[in-house]
DNA sequence: TTTAACATACGTACCGGTTGGTATGCTAGT
DNA sequence: ACTAGCATACCAACCGGTACGTATGTTAAA
């Protein structure tokens, strides 16, 4: 029987990552995770010196990383600014079982960000790049001209992430896609009104 | 020894209360809330048959009332629709503590909305009279002339929902005031562009 | 042979909930 | 007015189950 010792800790980890994201980190229970994975307790100790180390992965591992490949890495790309983040934001999962599950970023900062400050720490470093990496392109496209002179960048930028994620929110609860699919019109329209005056698309005129 | 009823339970709700909006429903501990209020575990179970029913009642009896007072009652008042709004997120608590806590009908959505159905319709109510009481003050606003008559309600209400819960999520994890603060003033910025155009403030033309 | 990578079994603490029991207040019948 | 009898409001002890974590044993690869 050859070992796998990388495969186990990635499987431990995404185990990890939907029993969080189902139960919350607090509710979330080792032995299902097990169980998920038919890996005993001893590896899973093996790899991870306490739940507490495996949330902290969990953030750490899966969540930045799925911020960054949905959200930086399309922002990354040249073109109109305010067309990439419509583009960005259309592009949120918004199937049934995507919606009613939420958005873990949101769910571990309301359960943990006031009981542990490592944990929030980290998830305040995954919000910050976010809000950075928009502000950066807000920038970008002021200075290309393809979006209003007059908008503060870090500003507008927390804007959208709090909107994206109170809609989020409002989304999970009513467990229906249609309220966000609803929100997202919204926050698109809010997105165009960053246009230039009179610039209805990149590049055109009204 | 006379019996203090329903002071009892009164005191139990307020400590279920502060220790579900601490550690969520799930890791509410029922002991904590005993020893927090010194009633014994006999007491409880007299009051509510199960902890389920008691996180019930604290959505219901404390959660809603709280939404009702802070919004739903300030905008019953006579006055400028965009005032009335700007007033009641202004006096949204802003101290540290409170915004350290978050609102509690937040961190129960992400929690408990897709696990358990009967929390969830309990969360939806509150979410849905709040909507409706914003959206009928707008409609109110238009009739009168102090909104804009090009707006949605129903749809600026869900956005004024969605970032108020949104910037509360960004200032929670940021166990931070000034985030909050922040938000509030975008949030501002955003009720002024509801009035119609060139009305600055209530009854005044600019 | 050494050690990385597990497996098994168990320890301790806490969980929500139930139990049998008690003391008090209320009410109906005389 | 008195009291029997019932409902209310509680209490202390305990239950089975589950939680995270650990100690020790085993196996396969180098």
């Amino acid at each position: 029987m050859i070992r796998h010792s990388e495969r186990t800790r990635e499987r431990l980890l995404q185990a990890a990552f939907c029993e969080v994201h189902r139960s919350g980190f607090q509710s979330a229970s080792i032995d299902s995770i097990l169980a998920a994975t038919n890996v005993t307790k001893g590896a899973l100790y093996y790899h991870f010196k306490s739940k507490e180390a495996l949330g902290y992965a969990v953030v750490e591992e899966k969540i930045a990383k799925l911020t960054r490949e949905r959200w930086l890495r399309p922002m990354q790309g040249e073109g109109n600014a305010i067309d990439i983040l419509i583009g960005v934001v259309r592009r949120i999962p918004a199937s049934p079982q995507d919606v009613r599950a939420g958005c873990p970023l949101l769910l571990l900062s309301q359960e943990m960000s006031p009981l542990d400050e490592k944990f929030r720490k980290r998830l305040e470093r995954i919000f910050l790049d976010w809000q950075e990496g928009i502000a950066t392109l807000l920038r970008k496209g002021k200075s290309q001209g393809t979006v209003r002179r007059d908008l503060n960048p870090a500003e507008a930028a927390s804007f959208l992430v709090a909107t994206v994620e109170g809609y989020g929110t409002l989304a999970k609860n009513a467990q229906d896609a249609k309220v966000w699919k609803a929100g997202i019109r919204n926050i698109v329209g809010w997105l165009r009104s960053l246009r230039p005056a009179g610039q209805l698309r990149a590049g055109r005129l009204a």
